[in-house]
DNA sequence: CTACTATATGCCGTAATGGGCATGTACACC
DNA sequence: GGTGTACATGCCCATTACGGCATATAGTAG
């Protein structure tokens, strides 16, 4: 869980999850989004995996990666209980705007 | 944005996080709750501060954090497209379990 | 002003991170 | 077999991150 975190944690990998929303693509694909050198994107897409984020196969000389969403619904999970205050903090906005003068709102 | 899933990748400031979900806390309660060094936690407490995820206020000599869901939302706004992922997924497991026989459920 | 409490900051050492380049490895084709 | 393509890994360097300890700072009490 905690290497899935750590994971997120660095933009490059989170443009990777990103292009990935599209369907598996193999690594020369991802390359050419990036600014990064494949080898660079090649240890990326290794902590992704090493997380769970991603899965490969391979398919002929190429690996195609693909999204694997179990490790990010556990980050949801993780958010439940914030999520909950939000929420609160919003009804109460919305409580207080309803209460306050209308052309305050914009 | 990036400040914020940075802070959130280190455990001992999630761990933070969930303490405030009891509600605001002064620096030393939150102290006698990790393995931490005073110093150490109040660095911690600096980057959820600049991510934005807590407010301080001051009372007397203490300083009492807070939890600040707005960029935790945003978390959660980013994980909106793979949450459809993972529904999907779920659904076709769903789907995959109605079709096949009853016995391989547990 | 002094002394005490609560917290923040500075400094230092160590470990981890991320990038590039060179090279290794696996597969396809001839 | 050899060659080309697609990717992974190793090595090196620079930067950042995190921990502790010592110390600065702000506020309170006397």
């Amino acid at each position: 869980m905690s290497a899935v975190w750590a994971a997120l944690g660095d933009p490059h990998r989170r443009a990777l999850l990103a292009f990935l929303l599209e369907g598996p693509r193999a690594v020369g694909e991802l390359v050419g989004r990036t600014r990064l050198s494949q080898p660079s994107t090649s240890k990326h897409l290794r902590v992704l995996r090493e997380a769970g984020l991603v899965s490969v196969r391979r398919e002929a000389q190429r690996r195609v990666y693909a999204l694997e969403p179990r490790p990010i619904a556990e980050i949801d999970a993780w958010l439940e209980p914030y999520r909950r205050l939000w929420t609160q903090s919003f009804d109460a906005l919305e409580q207080h705007l309803d209460e306050s003068d209308p052309k305050e709102d914009q």
